[in-house]
DNA sequence: GTCTATATGTTGATAGAC
DNA sequence: GTCTATCAACATATAGAC
């Protein structure tokens, strides 16, 4: 067998330079985000890394805590653009059913939007982040509360003043459908156009707005079911 | 230590007659809807069975055969309820949105209500379905395909027809995002009343029509909006 | 920092006694 | 039919050379 084609450059310790852990962090993202945290194994992970096991534990400790990182870098900027499109919504003028649509935009669109921040022009980053609300095991479970669950209370807040009369049971049930709603148009069998066939990205656009417009439509509906029982059509959000 | 308690009323074979295979059965819904495909060994479920792995295999062959044995007989019944359902909205004078959602009632009422014909009272049979909608692994997805695929088929076609001037694209969307608060209504952390709380089925019941609602108001939304766009603006079911 | 080699446990599946 | 005993393969994690 021939040696490897780049091996002669250089007389360093085999493997690329230092770039190990940043490569192990694209592998688990990537992996994790396919097959969910117990279908996926470190030697999986370790292989597309093109590292080994050990490498990987002696850099991030465990398999959970790889995981972990992995979210965190790819959590914190999202969190970031979320807050920052909740506080635009919360200071400018809207109401009633204009500004529940907006609060739901402002948490949906820095997930789908494609974002260079996020160091992640393509999927996986998404579908992570989609199966943390899938995924059963403990360990991820706590995980996505670590990351996600100081903006989700902060976005719950912000629907529970937008929309007044709120009955408590309705809500909760509302939230966690629009949610549902959100984790589904990532990981579901819904196909986003890639960026050849969609240049300008305006079939995502259009994804994005038909998205906010299911989970506000939805929201909406059941708090204004609730109202029209009690005898008060319509007068649910103003 | 004594002997176990019931061991001198027979001198048989040990464990209990023949009813090992729905233990089994019982025994692997239950595990396997909390945790998923990957994350339930064979061990956990004959343990929780009360046999050993080998009777699980004498009778069922392998992990994956002993999970779609466990489907096809939670699915079956599941499948006829909606069919049934699906098949008096569609012979019924209703029209538009009214009808959409009758469809999408007649997709939801049957998994979530409470069905003795299901032989699941409970919880574990609708967390089952649920999770194969969430569950990576290409085993599983086959068998989700296998089992409710062809009735998906049944409702998406009647919904297509109930809405007139239908935009595949927003219409594709709007049926996964539809599904996908179906599932999460299930699999995500709202807690369902249980029966001893209960009593009368009115909060489960009131949950089933706000679920409907959500997702008919969303669905609806999607096409009406496209339409709005094309200047023809409440037209699109009727 | 990265590797090879290994430790230690668990998995799904099978063999064979009864 | 059900069990105990066992298998090979896989899991995560660690030890130690370089």
């Amino acid at each position: 067998m021939p040696p490897r084609p780049s091996a002669a450059v250089t007389l360093e310790t085999a493997q690329p330079p230092g770039d190990t852990k940043a490569r192990l962090l694209d592998a688990v993202v990537q992996i994790f985000a396919e097959r969910g945290f117990h279908a996926t194994s470190m030697r999986a992970v370790t292989q597309l890394a093109g590292t080994s096991v050990s490498s990987a534990n002696y850099h991030f400790g465990s398999k959970e805590e790889l995981l972990r990182a992995a979210l965190i870098l790819r959590a914190a900027p999202l969190n970031d653009l979320r807050l920052k499109a909740l506080a635009l919504v919360e200071a400018g003028p809207s109401e009633g059913k204009v500004r529940v649509r907006a609060i739901l935009e402002a948490f949906v669109r820095p997930l789908l939007e494609a974002r260079p921040e996020l160091k992640d022009e393509g999927f996986p980053g998404r579908k992570l982040a989609a199966r943390l609300y899938v995924d059963p095991p403990d360990v991820v479970k706590a995980i996505q509360q670590e990351v996600f669950g100081p903006v989700t209370v902060r976005f719950r807040e912000a629907l529970e003043n937008a929309i007044v009369d709120v009955d408590p049971e309705n809500f909760d049930l509302g939230l966690q459908l629009s949610l549902g709603v959100v984790v589904h148009s990532i990981s579901g069998r819904f196909i986003w156009p890639d960026e050849e066939e969609d240049p300008s990205g305006s079939k995502r656009e259009q994804a994005i707005e038909s998205i906010v417009a299911f989970a506000a439509s939805g929201l909406l509906a059941l708090v204004e079911e609730k109202n029209s029982e009690t005898g008060n059509p319509g007068a649910s959000a103003q």
